[in-house]
This record gives structure tokens, sequence and C-alpha cells, in this order.
DNA sequence: TGCACTTTGGCAACAGCGTTGCGAAAGTAG
DNA sequence: CTACTTTCGCAACGCTGTTGCCAAAGTGCA
């Protein structure tokens, strides 16, 4: 039927939203803050509704006062901010041959971090124990355990991130299979993980970390776009409306395999004529110009279909000559809008910043979103 | 920001979100009805709450009892159903030759109908005269205009949805341009038709509409979906997590354009190598079976990207071979799902139910849609 | 036939949400 | 110093879903 299992809303999911989207609000402020009527205004709720709100949330510890503008004629206005220290989160890039974790707190800003050697096909008990360890060291450092040396200690830490390539299932936290490591076939990451820590743990894709990494930042603007990465290999993430999409069996952004040269070159995957197979191989003859190119008619037959708002690039292979790529799909792209007129011009495509961090900080942010209204079924 | 445009929630809100959820369920509950007690069970509300939301709707005229269930050894539950003279939404499907329009109720079911042979190259005044007549036509006679002939008189009319093929901007109304007849370029249908009828007006996209309308009728599950219609043209209406998908600026399904074969023929539109220009010229050529076979590949980049739960197939041309487009398109799916060892195997495919007056009945839902909570912004 | 039991669903009181009315606080302008 | 503007909290309010309770309407067994 159409009306899937849509949820009835209660005045406590009323509070929890309103909480939410404060929070959020607060956290898009920054550092210069933002005052209760502003937050009225974009909420559309009353100045007292958002009054009671964030009293509620100085409570908690979550808000607080940061002193207040100049007056325009009356009573300046209060400023509030977000209180970053008030909570905290684990995001961690599991790779084919590294691991980095961070902590960050609410403003998502990384507040420690920890890089370790690891080999994602030396066997459950090994990588999870390195997991373990550099998660337990990182939170125990800058917020302290437990007396028993839990991470259940740590008060305001909300739980870990994980993020890793290969396809996985979002929802329950299963491992489907990790490209070259058979053996990790529908190992239950979450469940594992989380009975080890005794923390909440969330698993993701990598690239959908990434791009919900870069939701967060602001990049790709306020509504939907891709982050296509090119590195050993091509995947992509989507932001649709705001959120990360997923699809049903978080298969989503299978972007490498997209055909396109019917009977082409045999790709690994068994497919002809994948992005993935034609992009690698121009970057492999040397010959960037023609990888952007065919990375940019991918990227048009992505902007087509969904009508997005913005193309960012990433992966080594773009760090290393980030304006022929940038380029190469731009006018492409530009190309295609011109033809059909679009409205408003080409879709603007750039490079996403964050380097090195991003999966992992993106990772951290599957726990965050939860309490700034992001939270992902 | 990440966080855009979200709104605060009033208990106003509360109340609406519920209630439509409530009658959304009544309307997929269908003649059979349903209990009070598994309303809570869906809504996740208590049975109390559902009591005094369906009290409401029983006041307004939208819901009634409509007999009771074997008893289970207590006392037997009264089945509650909706009632569909409530409410009714004029659909109208604007194609290039011909008009269609259907009068349906709260259940979808069509009520009263109407075709005209229509040249939308005959100017803006006599197409929207001959709409506008039908629209009168058709309402008139199935539920009485107001004494000054006014279509505001029929009481229970929701308003009208208008469908028609091109690029155009759902939010805002203005059509882009309607292929081949550029007289349209930055028409403000919606706002013409409105002040003209009197009635709330509502315009998207042909295969937006039909998707809407399979995706009311239950076809393509309950979460996500792909509408492919080949015509004289091919294109594609989604529809994510329930609802449609359109992009920012209503591009979004641009499927006819994507291109699968790098450098391949030239399309009218410019490109080369599009699956239009490929999989039409198979079908010009009479090889029906290469044509579902390019269209499969264009799908299976489709179901790879946004990892949909099913793939509907329309339009002329396949109506005229159901069973070469479904199989042919199923290979290739079928293919790459064996290769990836996907879970739950491939997706399925389909030939989309409704025929004829599949767009307008859609068309009709973009009204209807708001009661059932399923208002696009 | 009668009694016990189960299940449904309405009435009444309640807690908690945002809203409204109003006034104190804290500035600017003359 | 006075008049005015603007911010923002207190108190009362309306309305939401929730809880506690009980009447209604069946079944099943003695």
């Amino acid at each position: 039927m159409s009306t899937g299992g849509r949820a009835g809303a209660n005045l406590g999911a009323v509070r929890s939203h309103n909480a939410a989207l404060v929070l959020g609000l607060l956290r898009d402020a920054g550092a210069e803050g933002i005052s209760r009527l502003e937050l009225a205004e974009r909420t559309g709720l009353t100045p007292q509704a958002v009054s009671k709100i964030t009293a509620r949330l100085r409570e908690q510890g979550f808000a607080a006062q940061a002193g207040r503008r100049a007056s325009t004629g009356g009573k300046p206005r209060t400023v509030l901010r977000l209180v970053p220290e008030a909570g905290h989160a684990v995001g961690v890039h599991l790779d084919r041959d590294e691991l980095r974790a961070v902590l960050v707190d609410l403003d998502g800003a990384v507040v420690a971090q920890r890089r370790a050697e690891l080999d994602l096909g030396a066997g459950a008990t090994t990588v999870l124990g390195v997991l373990a360890r550099a998660v337990e060291e990182l939170v125990g450092q800058a917020l302290g355990l437990g007396d028993d040396g839990a991470l259940a200690g740590a008060a305001t830490l909300l739980g870990v991130g994980v993020a890793l390539p290969g396809p996985l299932d979002h929802v329950r936290g299963v491992l489907h299979r990790v490209t070259g490591f058979p053996e990790w076939d529908g190992f239950a990451l979450r469940d594992v993980l989380q009975a080890r820590l005794g923390v909440a743990v969330v698993v993701d894709k990598d690239t959908n970390a990434a791009a919900l990494g870069l939701s967060v930042r602001g990049e790709g603007g306020s509504g939907s776009f891709a982050y296509l990465h090119l590195g050993t290999g091509l995947g992509a993430g989507l932001v649709i409306g705001g959120s990360v999409h997923r699809g049903a069996r978080t298969g989503a952004g299978e972007f490498g395999h997209q055909v396109i040269q019917l009977d082409g070159p045999l790709c690994e995957c068994g497919n002809r004529g994948c992005v993935e197979v034609l992009c690698l191989g121009a970057v492999g003859r040397g010959e960037p110009a023609e990888a952007a190119r065919v990375l940019g008619v991918a990227a048009a037959n992505l902007v087509g279909l969904l009508d997005i708002d913005a193309v960012l690039l990433g992966g080594r292979t773009v760090a290393g000559a980030p304006q022929v790529y940038v380029r190469g799909v731009g006018d492409v792209l530009a190309a295609r809008a011109r033809r059909e007129g679009m409205p408003g011009g080409a879709v603007p495509v750039r490079v996403a910043q964050g380097g090195e961090g991003l999966v992992a900080e993106g990772a951290a942010q599957l726990l965050l979103g939860r309490l700034f209204g992001r939270g992902d079924a």
C-alpha cells in the first residue's frame, strides 16, 4: 500500500522535533550565535514557544546565552549558541589498509584523532581489537572513562559511527561483503561492536558518510547533491532533500558500475562499459582529461535523473589534479545545460573540502544527526 | 546550511498529520474497512486517540461505520471505512493531440470522464478554452455547479490537477517549454487556470502524475520505484520513499537522455548515445528485443544509483509487446543482480496497469494527496 | 438459562505542548 | 528625564494525545 509505516505524532514527538530543529539552527549559526526571534522566524513557531524550548535546552546544557546584538531601537536581542562540549561522537573510517578515528563535539569539530595501520584481511578478531582499542584510547584521553574503564562512563558520548567500503545493510548493521575480503560476508558488525564497546554503534558505507559530512558542513547547498569519489574505485554518496539517500538495501550510490558504453570493455564486476573501468582506464593511461570527460558524462546522467543542486568531487585521483576534473566534469554538465536550456544554468561542480578526515567525521555525524533531527531509519 | 527550511510543529500540525495518516489508512483499507484498533497499531497511537480522530473524521463526513468484524471472544470490532463521495478532484492529461479529463472521488475511483481532440499548438486561448469547458462540464454533470455556474459551487471539489509533457516548474506552476511548441515558453499555467476556474490548480509532468497514480494504487510496493514510459519519447517518473521525487527544478526523471553509449548516434537533444535515440531507433528498425535490452541497461543504471524496489513499464510501445519488454529489461536486471550477489535477488519488472487513464488519474491525485498527507512542496 | 470472561470503545480527568495576553526589562531618541 | 521601541518571561488558555475507569457486546462453560 502507498501509506507505508508512517508514525503518528504525539506531544513527545512534537517536543523532540522542535528541540531538534532549534538545535540544528543553533549549530548552523556557529560561533556567531542566533537570537530567539530569528529562531522563531525560521521555525515558524511563536517567539514564546522558542523561549520555552531554548530554556529547556539551556537546562539540559545544550545551549547557552552568548552576549547580545546591537540594539535596533529597543532592547537588544540576546544571542544563543550551542554548547559544543555537551555532546561527543566517535567516527571511524575503516579502510583497506588503515583506520582513522576522530572524536568530534556537537559542532562537528575534531577534538582528538588517531590513525592506525590495518589489514582488513587479518580477520575479525584482530581488526575489531585494533578498532576497539583506538576508540577507547581516543575517548579515554579526551573525555575520561568510567571507573570500570568502560566507554559508557563518558557521559557526553553519544556513540560510535563506523564507515567502510563495500555493500552493507545500514539498518541492521550487517556487512554483505567487503570487496576482496570474503571473510567479512554477513558479519554483524553493528551488534558485535555494540556489545563490545557498550555504546550505540551505527554502520554505513564510506561514501555515504562522506556525503553526510559534506551536507552538515553546508557544502552542496541546502538541498540535494552528489559526492563522487574517485580513488581505487569509483563510488557516490547521494544527499536528497537534506538527508542521505541509501535505498531500501543501502545499495544506492552504485555509481561506478553505471554503464555508459554499451558492449564496451569488460569491467571486473562482469559488466561491460561501466564508468569505473572507462574512467580508471583513462587514468591508468595517463589521460586525466578523458577520465574527467567520462566521469562528466556519468555525472550528467545522474544530474538529469535526480535534478540535484551540486556535484562534489573527492578521492585521491581527484586530489592529484583537481582542476582537470572540475573543469572536465563541469564542461560536460555545462554543455548539456546549454542544449536543454535549463533554468538557472548548469549545476556547479566543486572539489569536496575536508580531505583525509572527511569520511571519519561524516561517520561521527551518523550519531550527531539524531540530536539534530536527522535520524535515519 | 544543512538544516533547510524545515518547519516547527504545533498542535494544529499534529492534528492534521494524524488525521491525514488515518485517512490514508482508511483509503488503503478499501471496501473492507479497518477497525480502530488496527489503526492504533499501524499509527502507533493509543486506541483512545484513534477514537477521537475518527470521531472528528466522522463528523466531517470523511469516515463512517461499516459493519463489524467477527468476534474473537469479546466485543466485535467496529469497522470504519472512507466515505468516497466526501471529496472529489479533477485530473487532466494534456497531451500533444488530445485532452483527457477525469473526475475521481476520495478512493481514486473515476466518477466521470471526458475526452477531446486538441492541438497543443493552437495557442493558449484555444487550449485553455477547451480545457476549462471540459472541466466545467465534467464537474457540472456529476456534482452540480453553484448558482452562478462556478466550479467553486461544487462543495466537495478539492481542485484540478493538470499533467502535461515537457519541462515545467511544479512549485510555481509555470511551463518552461513544451517540446515542439515554443509558444508555451514561460506560460504561468497554474495561476492563469486558477484565476479562470476559481479552484485550486496543480501542474506537473505527465510521467510524475503517472508515477503518483501507480504509487497510490500500491503498485511498486510501499517504498520506491521508477515508472518508465516508452511512447513517442522516453521518460521516467520516480517515487522515492513513497513520494514523487521532482528535484529542485522539477527536472528529475530525465531518463531518456541518459547517455549509455559514449560518442554514439546523435540524439535530437544534441547529445550522443542517449537511451532514447538508441531505444527508439531499435523500435523503428523492428527490433523490440534490442530496444528492451537497451532500456534494460539504462534501467539497471537507475536501479543501481537509487536502489529502488521495482521498475514499472508503460507507454504505447510497451503496450504493443509487453512481454518482450518485461522480459528484456528483467533479464538485464537479473544478470546484474546475479553478478553482484544482491540480497533479495533482482528488482522486479512489471507492466504498469491502468492504461490510458493513468496520467489523468494521477493528476487528480496531486490534489487528493494533500488530504492524505502527501502534500508536495 | 445464567454467570464468568474477554474485548471493544466511550467518558472524564489529566499532563504537556504551543499560543495568547500582558507587563517588566533594557535599550534608543529627543 | 520622558516617550517610545523592542525583547522576553509569567500566567492563563486551548487543544493535543494519554490514562483510568466503566458500560456495551460478544463468547464459552456450567
